[in-house]
DNA sequence: GTCTATAGTTAGATAGAC
DNA sequence: GTCTATCTAACTATAGAC
């Protein structure tokens, strides 16, 4: 990994603790083990990383979403087969797949972060946050269940309440065990026993 | 509201909005219209304001709850009882009382805000939002609707999954219209959307 | 692309006049 | 309890040597 890349690195993790105004370049510049004067040769501004930062996790999101197997937002029907056809236990696999996602993995967990801190900072930054979090992750869902329901998997007269009531647990769990990562046991569990209770609600 | 209120008051607003590390002693002392020296004639440094206004919303949590006529934590016959009587109505009216009350009352609001952005910051920061807006709602209502399944107004198997499943939706939305006061009425259709959906379930 | 040095600004906080 | 003046430290950013 080049200088550059690791100065975005080290950033995403102080941001994502520490806020933007929180943490200094000179901060940023220890964390890499060069000088703050340094830096400017990679990056005109401050503000320069945090775009970096923002530009990068779309990126990210794209790559990753491939790697975990997570069917294409426009490709429902595929994704429907795919949890559908085993029910039950594909919904709790989705569930867990987007849960571990934002929980664990490195850049997407530090990088939700940051936007929870930044968001009433910046409008901008808000809307990055309420589309990825929650809008996308809605209507995502809005449609998996419509075609869930149709194929009679579920038994639901709202897609969209079906969708908020099985996200809404998942976004409440992943802030509640947010910075506990000697819970996680505890959080997989809890999030099970929600989707095992949506399921039993829906069946 | 003399001096020493104005200075929280105004501290709390830019708290809520740029952060504690975002917001400096003479931003406060401009907003209150007096210089930033004189500031610490009421408080010896920034930090003290910071937890001032901790220690304030515990007395302000106490004497709100009272007004707003939500049952003490303690008192789950007298909560079933007023909620469980009225049923769908009253699980609403419920619903809806905490929902703008996070929302819309001043300063609930905008600590509710402080908290969020403060909260991976400061770990003693983390444990008051996690206390208060997750796990002391979670276990008021598990209460709540064990007495009501008791009563036979609800039929549900766990009342802790229930709980998580009433309070949810009602955290997500206020997430997701946080920073919106333009769209309370789409945010509070939503939220009976919401609520009839669990009714509907639970009956 | 790293460093030292430094400019220019702002930060939190104190001293002392009124 | 307000002000002016000031201190020290930290901040973002630039200039220029190597």
């Amino acid at each position: 990994m080049n200088t550059k890349e690791r100065i975005v690195e080290e950033a995403l993790t102080l941001f994502s603790e520490y806020g933007y105004q929180g943490t200094s370049v000179k901060n940023i510049a220890d964390a890499v083990g060069i000088k703050d004067s340094s830096l400017y040769k990679h990056f005109k501004s401050k503000k320069e990383i945090f775009d970096t930062i923002v530009k990068e996790m779309s990126v990210r999101m794209e790559r990753m979403s491939k790697e975990y197997g997570l069917p294409d937002e426009h490709d429902m029907e595929k994704a429907a087969e795919l949890y559908g056809s085993i029910s039950e236990e594909g919904i709790l696999a989705l569930s867990e797949k987007i849960f571990l996602f934002y929980l664990k993995d490195e850049f997407a967990s530090k990088f939700r972060r940051m936007l929870v801190i930044e968001q009433y900072r910046d409008r901008e930054v808000f809307e990055v946050y309420r589309g990825l979090f929650m809008d996308a992750a809605v209507s995502y869902q809005t449609e998996l269940f419509a075609e869930m329901t149709a194929r009679g998997v579920f038994h639901g007269k709202d897609p969209k309440a079906m969708a908020v009531n099985f996200y809404a647990p998942i976004f409440f769990l992943l802030n509640r065990y947010d910075q506990q990562p000697d819970k996680e046991k505890e959080a997989l569990e809890a999030l099970r026993k929600q989707v095992m209770e949506f399921s039993r609600l829906y069946k």
